[in-house]
DNA sequence: CTGAAAGCGCTTACAG
DNA sequence: CTGAAAGCGCTTACAG
């Protein structure tokens, strides 16, 4: 039942060379707030106002607008009501990658949070190449999002400062920097890496390798892993550098590869727990004891690690506190307040077996 | 450099009473395309053009917008673009979780080609409960996704119809029907029972039992394998059923749970590898020798299962190759193709050790 | 508590 | 190859 006759015939039936051309588009593609309004017999505004402040509506005219709306199944355009009150109820979440679950339990708890605040979560996948982040961005900013999660810190100043005039919240997450873009929860990697240089050196661990992914954090974690140990005297590392994503089979192919270089390390700081595993095989292969004649070191935080590699020490990371931490940070804002905070969730060194 | 006084002020500059009031929206937020029509002296279409439709611009003219947009750093406003287009690049995925990897590979090669085909990813996560399901999808339509991809098969009528109603590419993921709304890609979760069943068969258990989660999926799983041990006269399974998300801890307390009960089991199908991984604990702390005293076998795909638990079985899935062909179904159809394919990718039995 | 008008920032459908 | 006008489906900012 259309209110009003379709526009596509209206030029066709009185072809009238003085009138302007009656410009058509596509025709009618689905349910408006018009045809609710129209069968409801209240203006549009007053359908608008049943979804998006139903408190100000007649409880009489609320109910009949909603019979309606349940009767056509009509569901509203939010690309139209986003364009129309510059509010798209959209957070944009930019992670390297959510295979793997070093970030996916980040990302669910984030999820589920601002869905609970009537948000959607638009997923961005960066990669671990940066090559195109100023795409990404593009593609994500065209969209209007009310807030950003990223993943790690913004590297580029193109990037920063085009983040930072938006002009909306921005929550960095999954590292540490003294000038954050806005908010940012996280934890320094670099201070990882020295913790289990520690960690390392109070088990008497004298030769140390390193196994680690070429990505921006990875490398902070070394970094701080060979500061650390440099200061303590030991200057030669042996290690092994791999494209991310890493893998079981890469940490598999890289120990062999740093016991050629070096015979006799004691110890693996690896770049992931997936690297650790894969090099725990290897050592396995080799006939070497985990942890006796060699410790091996990852960092994440798989739930599997705990019941399945008890030789194996692990950097833990709380992937679910930083989301949940990083959907506070950006709802709190969103509703109003203003605070500008950085947390610190730290990290844990677990280490399972006692030999 | 506006190219108009801003509108917030011209009422107050002339109050006439005669005139209507001017309405005022706010002001300007951020950079239009009339600012850029306006530096680059073209009308609006044309910077349009330059976005969509660049073959068609002079060369010329394209070189001088590109200049202007990068200069002021415009990034265009696909809100009005797609209310204006009905094209919103927005692909809907619905996935119960992504923690934890069991579909988050999925989601990631799904996104990945979603984003090379100039598509963005709207994550919505529907829980396992499906208790708001139809308020999720709501939320989902109301972005006006050009295509949406599901993990399992719509249960309800309802939904069904409605998904089937909007007229966009559907693919059902992750399992197996007869009647899919529209395209489909998966296997049989029931088939799936049935091999384990076989399997277990084979390896002369006669005792065998059963973890599994009570989602939908698992259930089918459950299903398939009691049938077919039922055929082969084994009717008197013991089992614990548990609630997802699954678990490492799940599994670990439900092995002991099922010993209660039946003492002589020689067999579990668990209902996913994390599960598996925790039955494997306890049946370690409990003296039971796998596989030999007691064969478990998981589900799933994760990778580190590979290296780190050879004792296990496992109904291996590959989540990457269903998000790869969801992606290949959508992109297809909305290219115009107009195949309605199911897609069945399988499953396969791997087994590691050989005791 | 309800509504008429204007506008959000684009693209369509012409026309030249 | 380029542009003027109209329209996409909502919400804002009033007014009553």
């Amino acid at each position: 039942m259309p209110n009003k006759e379709p526009s596509a015939t209206v030029g066709a039936d009185l072809p009238d060379a003085a009138a302007p051309a009656r410009r058509v588009r596509g025709g009618p593609k689905g349910l408006r707030i018009t045809d609710v309004a129209a069968q409801a017999g209240v203006a549009p505004i007053t359908v608008s106002r049943v979804f998006n402040s139903p408190e100000t509506v007649a409880p009489e005219t609320l109910e009949r607008v909603r019979q309606v709306v349940q009767k056509l199944g009509y569901v509203p355009n939010r690309l139209a009501g986003g364009l129309s009150s510059s509010r798209s109820r959209l957070i944009a979440a930019i992670v390297p990658t959510i295979a793997h679950s070093l970030f996916s339990d980040t990302i669910q708890v984030f999820s589920e949070a601002m869905s609970r605040a009537g948000y959607q979560v638009l997923l961005a996948l960066s990669g671990y190449d940066g090559s195109s982040e100023e795409a990404l961005l593009d593609a994500v900013l065209s969209r209007r999002p009310e807030g950003v999660l990223l993943t790690g810190v913004a590297h580029t100043d193109s990037l920063r400062a085009r983040l930072a005039n938006v002009g909306i919240p921005i929550v960095e997450t999954w590292d540490m920097t003294e000038q954050p873009i806005d908010m940012l929860v996280g934890f320094s990697h670099y201070q990882t890496g020295v913790a289990v240089a520690e960690h390392f050196l109070q088990t008497n661990r004298r030769k140390p390798a390193l196994v680690s992914a070429n990505d921006e954090r990875a490398l902070a974690r070394r970094r701080g892993f060979r500061e650390r140990l440099a200061r303590a005297g030991i200057d030669d590392i042996p290690e092994v550098l791999v494209a991310p994503p890493s893998s079981v089979a890469i940490g598999k192919a890289a120990l062999p590869r740093l016991i050629e270089e070096a015979r006799h390390i004691d110890a693996v700081f690896c770049g992931s727990d997936l690297l650790a595993i894969g090099a725990l095989s290897a050592a396995r292969q080799l006939g070497l004891s985990v942890p006796s004649q060699l410790a091996i070191c990852g960092f994440g935080d798989l739930e599997f690690a705990t019941e399945t590699t008890p030789q194996l020490t692990s950097v833990h990371v709380d992937g679910t506190r930083i989301g949940l931490t990083a959907a506070r940070c950006l709802l709190d804002r969103l509703a109003g307040s203003a605070q500008n905070k950085v947390t610190d969730v730290g990290f844990g060194i677990i280490r399972r077996a006692t030999t």
